[in-house]
Order: C-alpha cells, then sequence, then structure tokens
DNA sequence: AGAACATATACCCATATAGGAATATGTCAA
DNA sequence: TTGACATATTCCTATATGGGTATATGTTCT
C-alpha cells in the first residue's frame, strides 16, 4: 500500500507546507486565486491543486465572482487535529508543569498523614 | 518532485493514522515494541517502521532495557503543531463565538452612540 | 556455543504524489 | 464574435511510501 492520499483528511493535507501557508493567507480573509498566486510566488496551476485537495477536505470554501473564485478558510476542520495534539499538549506546557508539581505536592502530603497514622 | 518525507518533519510524520495511535498508546506510558505490536494488531516489522520515523521527527525517544526496547513518546515535538493549528481555534471555539458575539455588540453601541451625536 | 527471544533492516511492489508544461473551461469586454 | 483574463484540468516524471516477507543484529538463558 502506498501512502493515504493527501486528500484522505486534514492531517495529510495539512502535511504540505505550502498548504498550510495557504491557509494561513486565507486567514486574513478571502482571497482570488490570483492574489495567493502572486502571495506564494508558486505557477496558477499548483495553486489550484493545491486548493482542490484543501476544498475535498473541507479546508477552504470558495465563492464565484465574475470570473474569479474567491476562497476563504473553514478552520472547523482544523478541530480533529487541535484535538488530537492538544492530549500532548502538557508535554510542553508551563501550565501543566505546574499543575504536576501541585499533584506531586499533593501526594506528598497524603504519604505524610499516612506516616502519622502508623 | 514528490510528496515530502514522512521524516520530513512532524506534521508528515503524524500525517499517518497508525503513528497517531502508537503515540496515543504511548502516551499512557512507556512500552516495549512488542506490547506495541500486540496492542495495534499489526506486524512487528511494520512497527518498527513507524517507530523509526516517530524517531527521527523526535516524537519518540527509546532505552535499551535488556533484549527489550522501550519507547516513550516526547510530545514537544508537537508544539509546533500545535501552535500552527491555535491560530485557526477562533473558527469553531464556543469561547471565540462569544467574544465574536460581544464585540459586535460594543460595535452596534458604538453606532447608537454615533446616532446620538447627530 | 547454541537456542530462543526481541527488534531492526532489506527487498519487492502498487500507489499517490508535487511540480512543470500544455491545454481546457468559463467569464467579461469591445 | 473575438480576444483577454481567471482558473481548472490533463499529462508527464521522479520519488517516497506502507505493507508483506525474509533476514540480519543483538541479547539472554542453558
Amino acid at each position: 500500500m502506498a501512502r493515504a492520499a493527501t486528500t484522505a483528511d486534514a492531517f495529510n493535507a495539512v502535511a504540505e507546507p505550502r498548504r498550510r501557508q495557504i491557509l494561513d493567507l486565507l486567514a486574513g480573509g478571502e482571497l482570488p486565486v490570483n492574489d495567493l498566486v502572486e502571495l506564494l510566488g508558486l505557477a496558477q496551476p499548483q495553486v489550484s491543486k493545491h486548493l482542490r485537495v484543501l476544498r475535498e477536505v473541507g479546508l477552504v470554501d470558495v465563492r464565484d465572482e465574475g470570473r474569479q473564485r474567491v476562497y476563504r478558510v473553514n478552520g472547523q476542520s482544523l478541530k480533529p487535529i487541535h484535538d488530537w495534539v492538544k492530549n500532548f499538549e502538557q508535554s510542553w506546557s508551563q501550565r501543566f508543569e505546574r499543575l504536576d508539581s501541585v499533584l506531586a505536592e499533593l501526594k506528598e502530603r497524603e504519604l505524610g498523614d499516612e506516616r502519622n497514622d502508623e
């Protein structure tokens, strides 16, 4: 079997740096394809192809405006990624480190009580 | 050019569902390869290969223990993903929706004041 | 040393790329 | 209608993949 399709889910779609860049640009507001082409410094077909992938996983929506196609981000589709990564946040978050120390202290105190009971 | 290597960064490494599953399992505590093999119901070589990818992007660390190799998660490497996704959180978060409505209300009131000034 | 166990690596293959180039489709303007 | 503009699609190619299978490496036990 080969690697999963880029259109399989948001995880795969977003693995490509260009596509993340596109989403970053669209985060500032909707944009027509040509603006993206200029901002990315990428050939137009490549941009259209990236946009297709993003569309297929629901990360962007399109709107027709004259002969332009205006794209906008739909961050909702990123929620699964956010939810998954969040479970590992304690690995680096200062906040959780403090929580850990509090729990450790509670445990210490608990042990102390036990010792007193003996 | 082909797709970026799975070892290019955490984004690519984590695009594979099996590898996310491995990280989920390791989140509960370090595990030797064979335990992962059983828990995943996958062949041992495939697991070792997935672990290699995770190692190369720093998502897991290994420790030798007798003839076993015990893997543990290193969530730190997920921070870039967390940071990137966080910028889009307002797209789905209830919290931000309420913030939006508050801002909308403020704007309304401001407009009302302007009308009163005229 | 030899066997059993634990893990990693090598090799094969079908598949999906990402970018380049050419072209098709669709819309507006004269 | 014809041409210019905006975007999408098609075709090409080199490349990396994930699983299957066989095998190599390394460790412990007898």
